[in-house]
DNA sequence: GCGTTACGGTAACATTCGTTACGACCATAA
DNA sequence: TTATGGTCGTAACGAATGTTACCGTAACGC
């Protein structure tokens, strides 16, 4: 097998290969062992790029914020309108296909394992607060003439219905089909006066 | 004691021992041990009350959702209004002191280690159906004259958003107070015409 | 050419896990 | 009292985990 270029990018790849566990067989079966199997290599490589598996863990975390917010800036960037940005920042944070709902799984396996570890829910209340700001920005570039208090609480109502609808639909994609968390949103951003 | 009796009894408090393992020191060190010894006893009552492990986990995790339930139905049963009923349903199912915050904890802990457990997830698509079709049942009923499309997609808003800003709140209180999470549910229910 | 070194796989370590076997205890009935 | 059935704690087992030590190998210096 061709080793890749360098370490970091050996990194990336353990990251993605903690995601593809994370997704498939849970939180309960993320060892360095299955994250060695899904990577294609050994625990010798894992334990040589990283520390210890905490250590592992968290370069994932932080990886997966990463992605998500260049992700988010890209479509931000290409939106013509405010509310266009609104919109399909919002819209990406559902899980409306495979990847989007593999992605949601992910956040959830690492929110939950972020319950007793310090560093990781650190690293959640860093990126999620971000996201928030993120967010009232673009509703207050949507609603330019919003006072503070309206700007917030839309929000916060906009993104933990996002958050909230990814993690229905990921445990129950049958349920949440694509077009039914489109609508949701829709008539969400409609109702605020946003549409 | 007597066998019969105290054995339910017996099997509830160990639910509950679950659920205190899972709010404190999450799903990683949720095992039969930490279980048995939040409970006060040892690993052998703990086997003698269920065949293994995941049928533990099971039973205290439809506990879970009896136990919700009723709350809900006491709420719904004391309302004044179809509109009052939905907004105390909806209310309690966010994050707002640290009874509720253990509970959303406690909820993702179930959610995470479902992903890889076919029974785990059955049950919680199952009792997720029918809180969400409580939902719908208490829009139709606040507005009555609202064709079936509006209503699931503003029943799904409400309860994506009550169960996302318990999963924001949950991992982060300082940045999601009661009264944040408040105003963002009845600026959602203003919006919707629900107020 | 040869030695050096970094890389990565193999195997073993101690620990912890779920689970099982066994025995002490205790109430009740003969 | 003694026998008995059920309850629950103790201790152990095999399997799996994170981690460490060791070893082969291939590339690059001289």
């Amino acid at each position: 097998m061709s080793p890749p270029a360098n370490r970091a990018a050996q990194g990336e790849a353990l990251s993605r290969a903690v995601w593809d566990v994370l997704a498939q067989q849970g939180l309960e079966k993320l060892t360095v062992r299955a994250v060695a199997a899904a990577a294609g290599c050994t625990t010798g490589l894992v334990m040589h790029r990283f520390p210890n598996r905490r250590a592992l863990l968290l370069h994932a975390r932080q990886l997966l914020h990463d992605t998500t917010r260049q992700r988010v800036e890209a479509l931000e960037a290409a939106a013509t309108s405010p509310r266009a940005a609104l919109r399909a920042v919002l819209r990406q944070g559902m899980a409306t296909d495979q990847e989007t709902t593999n992605w949601s799984i992910v956040w959830l396996g690492f929110l939950a394992a972020a319950v007793a570890d310090a560093e990781l829910i650190g690293m959640h209340r860093r990126n999620n607060r971000a996201w928030r700001q993120r967010a009232e920005r673009l509703v207050a570039a949507a609603a330019p003439d919003w006072p503070v208090d309206q700007v917030g609480a839309v929000a916060l109502g906009l993104i933990a219905m996002t958050e909230g609808v990814a993690a229905l639909a990921a445990a129950d994609p049958a349920a949440y089909p694509a077009d039914q968390q489109e609508r949701m949103l829709d008539a969400a951003l409609a109702a605020y006066g946003l549409g």
